[in-house]
DNA sequence: ACTCTTTCCGAAAGCGGTTTCGGAAAAGAA
DNA sequence: TTCTTTTCCGAAACCGCTTTCGGAAAGAGT
């Protein structure tokens, strides 16, 4: 005899039989619209399951079927301290999604110590997960190399460069910098630089690309000390803003390669006296709301962070549920907002002059 | 005969066993140290389950020993667009915490047309969750009646009004608005208005109480006109500030019910030619990392939103694995993080005058 | 050499579902 | 009415792991 559990009170299916006078495998079956059962009897025991409450075990489930409806995220390392705004987002869409289909959401974090494929490793292995969605894409990801094998359903928010063998959803962060700088080229800025960050994330790549491929395009020279690479908070943002003010030839406009980095380097000018809008122009990319907050409003590139979300779950829950289908790769665009923070450049007449005239 | 599942190829114990020589039972008790185990049977067990790269399926145990090591986070339904970046952290320190224990961290959010409670209690029924962390409490909340109730470990990060018969985290916020308070005081500040936010939440409620506490300890008169409740955006600090500006008796400073309010108040502030931390004070609370961004900085009373996740999953294993022990009630102060906004108000003789002096 | 303990492992019964298979009862055909 | 189909449900075998129980083998005691 094995041990005497006295398992709590919850409502079982054995339970739920034998209330109706039915075999265990005649209610299963009922409940899950088998065509062999008749139509009076489900609706009876549709009725009896919701009258006391009946919920299958989705462990017994998962068990017996042998499949897990559950996709696993892994909260990237905290490089800094900050978790990324536009995570948090997507994971709000994503968990919106998945619950529409019946799926769950595991979040997991990378204990110090680790990487974050041994945690996905033990996730699969462990069977805890079914799927994956990842995101923050490195330029060529250990994670992808590995999910590639697994042979489990996964979606990556963002790419890799080679990336044709995967789904994904990507924002086009290439054509954004291309029509951002073609913005600014607009208001008639040719002396643009560029605070990038770091070129191992795709998307950092990507921008900074584009950055250049729209330089290039529209004959604005990329001086020597108009690229900062690497720029990935506040601190690193105001030396690279310092760095420019210096330059002999300044610029007259900054594209930055995302909100915060912008907001940093707002602050720097703002701080170093420059009139920011007037005197040199900010671009930033993200959308963030605290670009609406500050003074003056920043002009940047937004994405709809919990829309991708959504989209991402979607694509796995299809996947998992289609085996062999086509990958889907969807590349999104993202749209200009203009704020106060980028204009025409300050005519030449004037630089050297304290006050600037608009 | 049952279905023929050729199940895939995944390393089972029963493999395991055979692989072994041994029978599961005993393999299985190897893997958990049961004491009836020679100690080289012990060995050659870990050894084979490491080189053949075996994790035991977690669903298969979790239906054998009745337990569930995962704990539910439900999504704050979104009452704005944006979701709480202090919410992010929390769930980046609870996901450390739980990994460290092997529990892991299921996240909900709320379909549209349903409610939290609901969600919570399908999670519970079925068997998906073994405890729950809830976050952003209401004065009287819901979801803690319905915890209550469910016989299920749970923690709350912040409590209700009545909070003894539970786990819970919360910050100090009377306290800290007090002291935020007295700053201003000590500064030389009387005539400071407060940015409050929905009363409903509990939060909002305390730092509401902290501030007229400490306004009558203070003699600070609360003039009509000097309190706004419900300031949950950036549109609404706007507005606000906009009231005070035109008040008979304008205020010297203004205290702010979160970072995000007191940005909007300083944007609004700027917008109107008012030198924030001379003209006005302005202080609020949470320590966001954009409070560093602008400028002036934000003075501010912070919180490590990264280790109240983390304290709160331990708080929430311990309980499920402790029965019936006390109520861990855990109280945390914040500290007030002084930047530019907040200096001693401008002497009365300039007030009318149009520079400020400082 | 022969009991009495210990030590260590195998057997087997679940956990709560799912799914195949076969067959009794009901319905249709002859 | 009798034979053939259908319709509908019960029986039973898992899913992969845990845990109790009993007993064979090995060591200890005399």
């Amino acid at each position: 005899m094995p041990r005497a559990p006295q398992r709590s009170e919850t409502m079982s299916i054995a339970r739920l039989a034998k209330h109706l006078g039915l075999s265990e495998g005649t209610v299963s079956r009922a409940l899950n619209n088998y065509p062999d059962i008749a139509d009076k009897t489900i609706a009876r025991v549709r009725k009896a399951a919701d009258e006391l409450g009946y919920r299958p075990s989705t462990t017994a489930r998962r068990l017996a079927r042998g499949v897990v409806e559950t996709i696993g995220f892994v909260l990237p390392a905290r490089h800094g301290h900050q978790i990324d705004p536009f995570l948090a987002e997507i994971l709000d869409g994503l968990a919106t999604e998945l619950a529409l289909s019946d799926w769950d959401l595991l979040v997991a974090a990378v204990p110090e110590g680790h990487d974050e494929v041994e945690v996905m490793d033990r996730l699969i292995r462990s069977g805890k997960v079914g799927g994956f969605v990842i995101a923050r894409t490195r330029r060529h990801d250990p994670r992808i190399d590995y999910l590639r094998k697994s042979h489990i359903p996964f979606v990556v928010q963002g790419r890799t460069e080679d990336c044709d063998d995967y789904a994904w959803l990507d924002i086009d962060n290439e054509k954004a910098f291309i029509d951002a700088m073609g913005h600014l080229v607009g208001l008639g800025h040719r002396k643009i630089a560029y605070l990038g960050g770091d070129p191992d994330l795709n998307y950092a790549w990507q921008r900074r690309s584009g950055y250049l491929s729209a330089a290039k395009t529209h004959g604005c020279d990329v001086l020597d000390g108009y690229l900062h690479d690497g720029i990935t908070d506040e601190m690193a943002a105001r030396h690279a803003v310092a760095d420019l003010l210096k330059h002999p030839d300044r610029p007259t406009a900054i594209l930055c390669v995302t909100d915060a980095v912008a907001i940093g380097a707002i602050h720097a000018l703002a701080h170093a006296g420059i009139t920011v809008g007037e005197e040199i122009s900010v671009i930033g990319f993200d959308g963030l709301p605290m670009g609406e907050a500050i003074h003056p409003g920043l002009t940047t590139m937004s994405q709809a962070s919990y829309q991708v979300g959504r989209a991402v779950g979607r694509i796995v829950v299809e996947q998992a549920n289609a085996p062999a289908s086509e990958f889907s790769q969807i590349l999104w665009e993202a749209t200009l907002t203009i704020r106060g923070s980028a204009n025409p450049p300050a005519p030449k007449l004037v630089t050297n002059a304290k006050g600037g005239i608009s």
